[in-house]
DNA sequence: CTGAAAGCGCTAACAC
DNA sequence: GTGTTAGCGCTTTCAG
């Protein structure tokens, strides 16, 4: 910046108007704009964030459970896409459910002065971030509501749609349905296993709950081990993309998928071209991380309103294996 | 940390050693510990960086096609777990395969300073990174090779597993066999295709090749209208996952898919589960991103050898699709 | 509209 | 081992 100052035959600060796009004199602009492309200047965006009032650094930093899990992966596009338009970049990663891996990937990127955080909590209390929350910093939660503290959030309607998933087997005549989800300290798990229970607890029947499940294996095995005879159950209904793929792999091992009603929760790749294709409760990532992204935005741009909370709906989409009879 | 050092009644010279754990004085060192804890003190990265000679930020990018796509979410997965264990963060962003979007992208990264870039190059041409090649940035390009720039790569043997793809057809029988893929300006997509072309050279069959496509729906239509008699081919190669599923939803609705054989390019989640369960060239996108992520680190490190090349191979698991006979 | 000077939060040289 | 001083590359007063 010195250099294309004094090729320019200017002060830094008119270099740093031409840059930022303040008021200049045009011709003088013009030799500025010149300079720094004849010497290839790029103007150092870490010096300029250090020194701003403001302080923004034009970056966000995106915790979600696993960015590989197609579910986060499209909101995580999502999120970049509305990003994009305001010349943000985003920062992504995993916490894999681990609390203490949560909180060293958020003090990182804090550290690296991300402007906010969209977040997929697991901890159990995400009330550390108060005080940066104080600084300026702006935190949206998404996927789960955060835990002592008040934030803006957006999730699922997860009880609403399990308990949907389920009702429609139920109406369908299904009398004995298990229930394969993920453990229930985490909010998703909690709400859909609480959506199940009002279905069944409604029409009087009971509850086939199974040990939670965290891998596609798990709930292979799992749906394997349960489905067998006697009092084999008549429906399955699972709770989580990847333990839906589980389940279907297993009714296919078995040679049940014609006798076994599911229901998943969260759709999943090619569930319309399987035989018989599985009827799901969809959710809509894409959704999530958009609504998620503009809430963090329209913080960063100065709304200080009350916390909002957006819950987005979860439709059933019927497709064959959630219709099978009992 | 003017704070902290007033506290601890130290210098802040003293408070920077024992942040970066330089010697200090145990009891000199707690007392600052102290004053951290008691005034919730993190150290500002960004000042940090700006100010070190090494210039590091502990940061790098990472410009994929697009990262919902489940081939490059897992490879962001594999890089994001080598980066984490040096306790580097990872900007994610998507090209789109829009050469002018990847330039932007790159543009933001470099400009923020990141310490390294890891990229599926869209772009003709790379060269541009030259320069700052040269100011210390180091970049491994994944999936595809640069062009017209001489850098460390990581792709898959698209060629040589595509061939054994078509050649798994044609030694069942398969003379008709039709390839879906997307446009060949891409690396990955000419090489399938020359892999594809030399598999029926060898064997003196006629070429049957659909104009580029470039989503599951135009891969759907394209099969569609393809398999409509007379002269209907008895295989299709589809040379990647998005075209694959939709090669899948138009075997099914046209009621093909025990008839017409199908190997497909790069692994689909429950492609297992399908019937017939889909046969595939298998890429390893974690293997890919370990790679790139570990040659990053490598020239980051220090490493000034000359470039490496890295092909992965990528197998075929025969699963029943691609067994149908002619 | 333009320039000189101060300083963002930190680390590096150097002296003590 | 520790403190003092300078300065990374930029933006922001404040004078002109």
């Amino acid at each position: 910046m010195r250099e294309v100052a004094a090729v320019a035959g200017v002060s830094l600060t008119t270099v740093s108007r031409v840059v930022n796009g303040a008021d200049v004199d045009p011709q003088l602009a013009e030799r500025v704009r010149e300079a720094i492309s004849l010497l290839g200047y790029r103007r150092d965006l870490t010096a300029s964030t250090l020194r701003r009032t403001d302080r923004l650094s034009r970056t966000v930093g995106l915790l979600l459970e696993d960015v590989a899990n197609p579910f986060f992966s499209s909101l995580h596009r999502s999120v970049e896409d509305v990003a994009r338009e305001r010349r943000v970049l985003v920062f992504a990663g995993s916490s894999d459910e681990d609390p203490a891996r949560e909180r060293e990937v958020i003090e990182g990127l804090v550290a690296r002065g991300v402007d906010g955080l969209i977040i997929a909590p697991t901890a159990a209390d995400q009330s550390y971030l108060s005080r940066d929350r104080e600084a300026g910093l702006a935190v949206v939660f998404v996927d789960r509501p955060p835990r002592f503290i008040d934030a803006d959030y957006v999730v699922s309607d997860n009880a609403a749609g399990a308990r949907a998933g389920v009702l429609h087997l139920i109406e369908r005549g299904h009398e004995r349905i298990v229930f394969l989800g993920d453990r229930p300290a985490v909010h998703t798990a909690a709400e859909r296993l609480r959506g199940y229970r009002e279905a069944l607890a409604a029409h009087g029947l009971e509850e086939i709950i199974h040990p939670p499940l965290s891998s596609p294996d798990a709930a292979q095995a799992a749906t394997h081990e349960l489905l067998a005879p006697p009092d084999r159950p008549t429906a399955v209904f699972s709770a989580q993309n990847l333990l839906t793929i589980g389940a279907v792999r297993a009714l296919r091992a078995l040679g049940l998928q014609h006798t076994v009603a599911l229901v998943g929760f969260d759709d999943v790749a090619l569930a319309d071209a399987l035989e018989p294709p599985v009827t799901v409760v969809a959710q809509d990532p894409a959704a999530l991380g958009r609504h998620a992204a503009e809430l963090l935005f329209s913080r960063l741009d100065g709304d200080e309103g009350p916390s909002r909370h957006i819950v987005v709906p979860a439709p059933l989409i019927a497709r064959g294996s959630g219709e099978i009879p009992p």
